[in-house]
DNA sequence: TATTGACCTGGAGTGCACTCTAACCCGTAT
DNA sequence: ATACGGGTTAGAGTGCACTCCAGGTCAATA
């Protein structure tokens, strides 16, 4: 698969992936006869667990630490699965902040909701700003 | 409050705040009699609004974009409330997308712990290369 | 009086994660 | 034969969100 053809399965750009290799998060692809970059499938695997890491707010160098230890391969399991397991729990923490945020966001959000309830579509009389409120007789008040 | 309390006070450094008043996240402060900024207690609440905005992926400029509704005052209430209702719907789907990252983790983990057990504090004998050829009995053979 | 520490401004610098450019090469289709 | 649609490199540029610096003012303390 060239890198063309990864980019369109993973998402990523060619520029990305390209870049993703010169910072040794890919490992060197290898290379056809005319030296362009030849895939094989396995290396989807690889970039969609970045990509979930990615997504979890882990950034490239903690990405590009897992990836090192992954390519020394041999007896660095147990490092990789404390990284990992470090960063389960930053993101849980940050799970457990956003939902925070999301109940104050309902309450706010309700504030609004309950100021529009009490005045009405009545609010009419500051017309400048021509926000329809949805066309119910436009030519009203004033 | 002069900015150096309000800075200990919400988490902010200065340079920050005064960054925010600039590109109008924060309001124009008040200055003292010699030009110094002068804060009423009232900001604390609008920056920890902020801040909720920021931890839930906000960028500022649609932080920025809020703040001027906000300033803009009456009759931008449905306007922010839609921004908001907006930017929560991003939130839970930022959540939900990383409830799944969680469980691959778990499940990624659960992997290497798996490796771990299998081959326990035996493997002082490194093979030197290779796959492992697992059959180092150690445990239990399967 | 001199020093200290906190404040002020405009503007430059930083780190991150891309993103793009210039100038080139290569194989295929017209 | 040449145009095109890929690919290659080193290196420059971008956008974001700060973060810091130089050079200054001001009030209080040693």
């Amino acid at each position: 698969m060239k890198i063309g053809t990864l980019a369109k399965r993973t998402g990523l750009s060619v520029h990305t992936i390209r870049y993703y290799e010169r910072i040794g998060l890919l490992p060197r692809a290898d290379r056809d006869g005319s030296g362009q970059r030849d895939y094989d499938a396995s290396i989807l695997i690889w970039i969609e667990f970045l990509s979930r890491l990615k997504t979890t707010g882990m950034p490239i160098r903690e990405m590009r630490a897992y990836a090192d230890l992954r390519a020394r391969g041999k007896d660095t399991g147990p490092q990789r699965r404390a990284l990992l397991e470090a960063h389960r729990e930053k993101v849980r923490a940050h799970v457990a902040e956003l939902e925070t945020c999301l109940l104050i966001l309902d309450e706010k959000i309700s504030g609004y909701a309950d100021a529009e309830q009490r005045i009405p579509i009545d609010d009419a009389e500051f017309p400048q700003d021509g926000r329809n409120t949805t066309g119910t007789r436009a030519a009203g008040a004033r």
